[in-house]
DNA sequence: TAGATTGTTAATCGATTAACAATC
DNA sequence: TAGATTGTTAATCGATTAACAATC
């Protein structure tokens, strides 16, 4: 599925996964006025063991103390160098229907630090027009807009029988990571990153667990 | 993170999820006019092993054959009876915002056995108009329109300081599976099952490694 | 000091992979 | 029959959990 982490210190997938939930919920608590957290009151909020969370947090190399557990503060910061690219890192969006207007207005303002700086659409209403504060170029632009702005993360919302072709091209010009939301499995060159969001598959599955909660609650096997 | 399956014979969740996989995949071979598949036909394109594909169908109790390998229409049907719902299932979409309507138009005719049939907003803009084929309600009238139409699957794409309320609400109406796109851990009841579609998270770890496979092409521990 | 929490190692658990006899 | 593929069991792998000495 998605390729693994080949660094040596070993961090996966998953912890980095983590990371990242930990940070935006450490920014909440700095908000509220937390100076310290201790790791049971941070997995307790994330939904995980105090122990896991000490172990992720081992990766970003920043300890905390018996007394006071971590510091709020140093923490964000420490997650935030362990994680981010230095400057930031621009992506573009490709795809401009209604999923992918969805996702420039979930995205914009965000994470500043991971900005849609280009979005790319087939459709000539949409192309030179700006939407959700984003340019939309013509899908013909790609490989220039895409060196120009030395971007090297994309989000593919197109529809799934465009989705490898789309791939395909991004590779082709420096791109390295790929969110795709395409019903289908990309085929790329093994130094890219595929990450999926199958949302009839999420679907699918809540469905099929819903169903076995209610039928062992009515009693049966 | 996500409720376990409890029942006995150990169907994991990564089992469920690529069961929904396989039967896509199986529905553009039966378009293009496959009669039979082998594992390991499967397994090329939907991205894992052989050895995988048949483990994962044997759960849905259909077995294949030795010469022909299955045969696409009948794994199609056993996969559809293992998974689906006799009679299918209404599904509650709760938060009608750019997210929430670009779900409701990706859902709209996908998979008939999983519709969204109601859609809930507090913007008095969007109450009792139909948007993406589908009626949305006032929040107010969730209990009523939940229980009168029996739905147990809802989806939320509320802002996150509102999720955990509306999480609690349809659980109490007898909604027992959530599928959550705001940031934020939903506590529910033990017999409620949520499964997170987390899209900041999902980017930034594209970025991590993205960014990691980056550094070790150009030759850095 | 006593005590709760930390970093870290060992034990457990579950899923994936490999192997192989059974089968058509 | 010979051979590729199947269902199924055993071995491997990785992640989670439990345990515990070190620490403030």
């Amino acid at each position: 599925m998605a390729r693994q982490n080949e660094g040596n210190p070993r961090t996966s997938d998953k912890t980095i996964g983590r990371l990242s939930l930990y940070r935006r919920l450490l920014n909440v608590l700095q908000g509220e006025g937390h100076r310290h957290v201790f790791s049971h009151q941070l997995a307790g909020i994330a939904g995980c063991t105090a122990a896991q969370v000490r172990r992720d947090l081992m990766a970003v190399g920043y300890s905390g103390s018996p007394i006071h557990g971590y510091e709020v503060v140093r923490l964000i910061e420490s997650i935030r160098e362990f994680l981010d690219a230095p400057g930031g890192q621009g992506v573009a969006l490709v795809g401009v229907g209604n999923l992918g207007k969805a996702i420039l207005a979930y995205f914009t303002g965000r994470r500043p630090n991971l900005r849609i700086v280009a979005a790319f659409d087939n459709d000539a209403h949409k192309v030179n027009r700006v939407i959700h504060g984003c340019h939309c170029h013509a899908m013909a632009d790609l490989p220039q807009v895409v060196k120009k702005l030395g971007i090297r993360l994309a989000i593919i919302t197109v529809p799934a029988n465009a989705a490898q072709e789309v791939a395909e091209g991004l590779s082709r010009v420096g791109v390295r990571g790929l969110l795709n939301f395409a019903p289908v499995r990309l085929r790329v060159p093994p130094n890219v990153y595929v990450e999926d969001i199958d949302m009839t598959m999420s679907l699918e599955k809540v469905a099929y667990f819903a169903r076995l909660a209610g039928a062992e609650k009515e009693g049966k096997p």
